[in-house]
DNA sequence: ATTACAAATGAGAATGATTAGCATTAGCAT
DNA sequence: ATGCTAATGCTAATCATTCTCATTTGTAAT
């Protein structure tokens, strides 16, 4: 199951900007690009595409499970590659490094504690924001 | 401690739009709101003040520790009486009821992975989204 | 009480992210 | 090769929130 293939299942047609904007995503360089990151990479490399493309583009493939949108602190909004592994955030406030993690036990606790409350959990959204540890931020010069 | 002594504490001058936003929230008729929630109320119950300045009391009283911000899904943020008690929502998507709940393994499963990934955990937002259960939803007519 | 001044307010302009409208272009099936 | 619909690219429009700045209001000192 190709890029080729999800865009087909999703019922969109595989146009440039589109095909454009998904390697960007699998190239990897980048796990977390906001709308605006998008953008401007493509333009670096010479693609030119509209930015309201690429916000058609990506809530499109998030959408189709192409892609998982997050709204870290601040205002714009991230996407990342959807590779099917559900996991959480930890951002650092100082330098913005973000690492993912999973854990099974908090997963569950939401679970029940919406059971008992009378929700069926549909989703959920946990950020964990942080300061890097020791001498310095390691992404901070 | 009152309402005077905090905003005395904060720096704060104890102006009439102040007042009046700190008792809408003390009247406890609704725990959350936003600002445009709070500016309406004000003009329904008279009060004139200008919406900046309910956008810039809010804030304030967020960084005095008055009130609490919170990103439910959806663009605007909404604010809550800070009553020391730290807890976390579960929000329902159909009608937008609101529980609070608090889960001390969880809380405590975060910090051990922020610290297991070298972050110190300053802060953390967490919002489960579901549905009320049951025939109907519950604030749905 | 009165004064004096910095802090606070209000109204509207400005911002920033995101979306909508629409004429033009490009996939894709015939 | 043709035609039709979806997709794109502009630009203008939204929406929430913040900023600017002239005017007003607490407050502490007279």
């Amino acid at each position: 199951m190709n890029e080729l293939s999800h865009l087909k299942s999703a019922g969109l047609k595989s146009t440039l900007p589109r095909l454009k904007v998904l390697s960007l995503f699998e190239s990897g360089s980048e796990r977390h690009l906001s709308a605006e990151d998008v953008y401007k990479k493509l333009l670096a490399s010479g693609d030119d595409v509209g930015l309201a493309t690429v916000y058609r583009v990506l809530n499109q493939f998030e959408q189709a499970g192409l892609l998982v949108k997050h709204h870290f602190e601040g205002d714009k909004s991230v996407f990342e590659l959807n590779q099917g592994d559900h996991h959480d955030h930890i951002v650092c406030l100082q330098c913005g490094r973000v690492e993912e993690f999973y854990d099974a036990t908090i997963e569950q606790r939401q679970k029940k504690a919406a059971a008992e409350r009378g929700f069926e959990l549909h989703d959920h959204s946990l950020y964990i924001y942080a300061n890097c540890v020791k001498p310095k931020c390691q992404y901070r010069n």
